[in-house]
DNA sequence: CGTAATGTTGACTCTCATCAAGTTCTGTGG
DNA sequence: CCACAGAACTTGATGAGAGTCAACATTACG
């Protein structure tokens, strides 16, 4: 949507991030193993992200290590555009993940001379907020089971309901994101497949078909 | 801050707010009793305020009625300011509050004009966003106690570290704002006197003075 | 194929919610 | 200004939901 326009041309990187930093590309691609981590809390906003494959988590600590995901990224998310100089959080690839990078500067001197630009900039923060403020009512108020089925559907929505959901996360990600821990978790998955709410495909158990969306509607109260 | 720059003239007016619809006011001042809402959940977001005295409450709720609060507006605080077309929750005053009211298309009008006009919505929009993020760590992964010190040394910082730390909200509201019950609010707020970490002053427990905000801020973990 | 990572399940614990009683505070009317 | 009623707050007893600890199963991956 937005990146896409200011996208002249992009050529695979290996390597680091920083690797990056002396040389003058406008936009290019990117890639990340699993668990790297593409930039951290407090670190400058000088990168700009849009996933083309793969996952991204971002999050926040506790001095003790009590982490929580503020949200997970998908093919076709932007994120890592913040208003300050610095992130607020860390970002993590969840799997081996692909990514299109922009330098921020580049991208807000595109966006200033078109008119949507800063509306596109406005529409994107405010995406991110109406998030954080459903997902606060989910934290402080939702039961264990409620929260998982929330998590699946928002993930199916996200996914244009597929008829097989594959969780690019683990069980401790999706705790760590719902405010749970990861035996909860595992524990509400198994009750919703006792009441016939999901099944697992195949051998894994991050591969979930969802048997009745309705019903686990009904949970999200 | 913002709107400020925008009052020409400001008359006080009685009555609720769809009195004012009809009329062509810039921008005036409103009174709000105690528990009154100022807007609702899925009302269009007509108009824009900022609170001169008092405070308002803005929340999200549930089917079977458990409340979310999301934020806590105090003097000189906006609110009411959303990107979309209607309002994602709704907004009640806390106490007796008195409010500046202003048109959102005026406000927006006035916004285009000037250069700083889009980056003061984006500051605006940034910032909820900021407190949202620091209240799903809060909300996702603190105790309670953590959570009832985290509260006091926002709304202290809030308020200037006055003194007396006087709340406008009652135990249930701060409750619904940390996902707690007021109970649990409450036996905090004992924990921490028998502690030394605060004592109420005067009559009310609504009034407290925060002894150690150091200690409160290790708790804050 | 074997080892490490991930996921499930069970037993038990603990924090916070619920229920209930009593106290304190506030606002209103006499 | 005082008395009263309702709201707000505190505190205690008990309970439930989720966390912790631990064992085991399953899957992924070199």
């Amino acid at each position: 949507m937005l990146l896409r326009t200011n996208t002249p041309s992009s050529r695979p990187v290996d390597g680091h991030l920083a690797a990056l930093a002396g040389e003058r590309v406008f936009c290019s691609e990117f890639r990340y193993r699993r668990g790297t981590e593409v930039f951290g809390e407090g670190e400058e906003t000088e990168y700009v992200y849009q996933i083309i494959a793969g996952a991204v988590r971002t999050y926040k600590l506790l001095s003790d290590g009590r982490r929580q995901i503020n949200s997970f990224h998908l093919p076709g998310d932007m994120f890592g555009l913040e208003n300050g100089a610095v992130h607020r959080f860390t970002a993590e690839a969840v799997v081996e993940t692909r990514v299109r990078i922009t330098r921020r500067r580049s991208l807000l001197e595109t966006m200033q001379g078109r008119e949507s630009g800063a509306s596109s900039f406005l529409g994107l923060v405010t995406r991110n907020l109406q998030h954080a403020e459903n997902h606060m009512l989910l934290l402080g108020r939702k039961t264990a089971l409620e929260r998982v089925a929330a998590f699946l559907l928002e993930l199916d929505e996200r996914l244009g309901h597929p008829r097989i959901l594959v969780l690019p996360m683990s069980r401790r990600d999706i705790a760590d994101y719902l405010g749970l821990t990861l035996e909860t978790v595992s524990r509400a998955c198994s009750t919703l497949r006792g009441q016939k709410m999901l099944k697992f495909e195949g051998a894994t158990q991050r591969q979930i078909v969802l048997l009745d969306r309705k019903g686990l509607a009904e949970y999200d109260a």
